[in-house]
DNA sequence: TTTTAAAAGATAGTATTACTATCATTTAAA
DNA sequence: TTTAAATGATAGTAATACTATCTTTTAAAA
């Protein structure tokens, strides 16, 4: 039996949907590379058609420009994530257990076990690490907001909203340290490997020590210690 | 006597001196109010240039290009909070006061009375909080880090996580701390504003619901309880 | 006060980017 | 088998991101 992850993504993200043919699935793949290996500022849809072996126009079919369809990554990589928090914690009962799972979901590279077709997870991770922000720092978030291009993300915030709240129900900023986590895990990575000074992990570049930071954060913060 | 606030610059952010000139000077001061007007993505040098009443090849002369302005003026602005970290926190000995007062000096609105003359000091901040996070997150990082272009963000760090050892010299992560202070003062404020799902002062927008929210994270985790 | 150099203005030009439009051909669904 | 949808091929445009050159203005040195 094969089983393959289909993500149900927002209709509003794409002009044609990129999950039903073959080149849809090409451009995601590719983007994905091309942005990788060059950054997204030097990333252009000339130069994945090119990559693809397409046409500048067959791109601009599935998404209206280069900004859209990070956002349609970024949604498919939070939308991916929150998948994973679920399945690594609906067997887990102790609410703290289950805070560090979702900690070291966050801030650790990917076993690549569970591969989808067409994505290369750990690519994946390190391109939302250094451009996942990009996808909702721009002068027209609020609107993008209204479409629901950013729910993925404010699900998943709200998810890991519910077991901080679910560890100390009186805790008053669940939602806030929610995306404090998240963001942190990949601001700490970031840094780690681009601006060491910024961190405490700069010689040994050891994402575990970036869990141990989070977790010592977040636990202290919600004041209910540390699990087994 | 008038007392201007003169920063001295890293001599490579730049082509010439923006200091020195008053072409330089409104450079800085157009771009500011352009880029918070419009965002950084269709900010333009022909643009910036029609503001100001210069042409294009003139703004040329002082910048290589628009990222290269927005590094500037992000260094400066760091320069400019080390400074006023210094200002504000030199005459107090209780460090853990030190650190309160640093935490909203970074999450609070300028207090429009130290004028510098050709820069508005609010609207920095607004797009500092906005734009800010796009100076480093690059492919040419590294490069750039190595021209020290970044050393104003990694002095204010360095300083704070001083601060933060003062508190408590054992405590493990006092520049990560540092980073993560920095960065989600400004993040939460542009989560609240914008994408309010991820944050708990939706409702209330208020800055100072940021200050409790990282007070309480910071001094939970470097246990020294809150001062007076 | 003149000379000289640096800065700014004016104009032109190029390669690339970010698209839109059109029409022919292939592929897949009815 | 017909018909529509998707793709390919090609062209074209306005804007962006520069570089180059030449002239005029401004400011500093002799």
């Amino acid at each position: 039996m094969e089983i393959e992850l289909q993500i149900k993504m927002n209709e509003k993200l794409f002009l044609r949907n990129p999950e039903h043919s073959e080149l849809g699935k090409k451009i995601i793949r590719h983007s994905i590379q091309l942005i990788y290996k060059n950054g997204f500022e030097s990333f252009t849809f000339k130069k994945l058609a090119e990559d693809i072996g397409t046409t500048e126009a067959g791109i601009y079919r599935y998404f209206e420009n280069k900004h859209r369809l990070l956002i349609y990554i970024a949604a498919w990589y939070w939308s991916w994530l929150e998948y994973r928090v679920s399945v690594n914690t609906n067997n887990l009962k102790d609410p703290a257990v289950k805070l560090k799972k979702v900690i070291k979901l966050l801030a650790t590279a990917v076993e690549d076990d569970i591969k989808t077709t067409h994505v290369n997870e750990n690519i994946l991770h390190q391109i939302i690490i250094a451009e996942g922000s990009k996808a909702y720092l721009t002068k027209h978030v609020s609107e993008d907001n209204k479409d629901q291009l950013f729910k993925p993300y404010k699900d998943l915030c709200a998810a890991i909203g519910e077991i901080i709240l679910a560890c100390n129900p009186k805790y008053k900023y669940p939602k806030s340290m929610a995306s404090t986590i998240i963001e942190m895990a990949h601001f700490q990575n970031f840094f780690m490997n681009n601006l060491p000074a910024l961190t405490d992990f700069g010689k040994e570049k050891d994402e575990l020590k970036i869990v141990s930071f989070l977790e010592e954060l977040v636990f202290s913060s919600i004041k209910k210690g540390y699990p087994g």
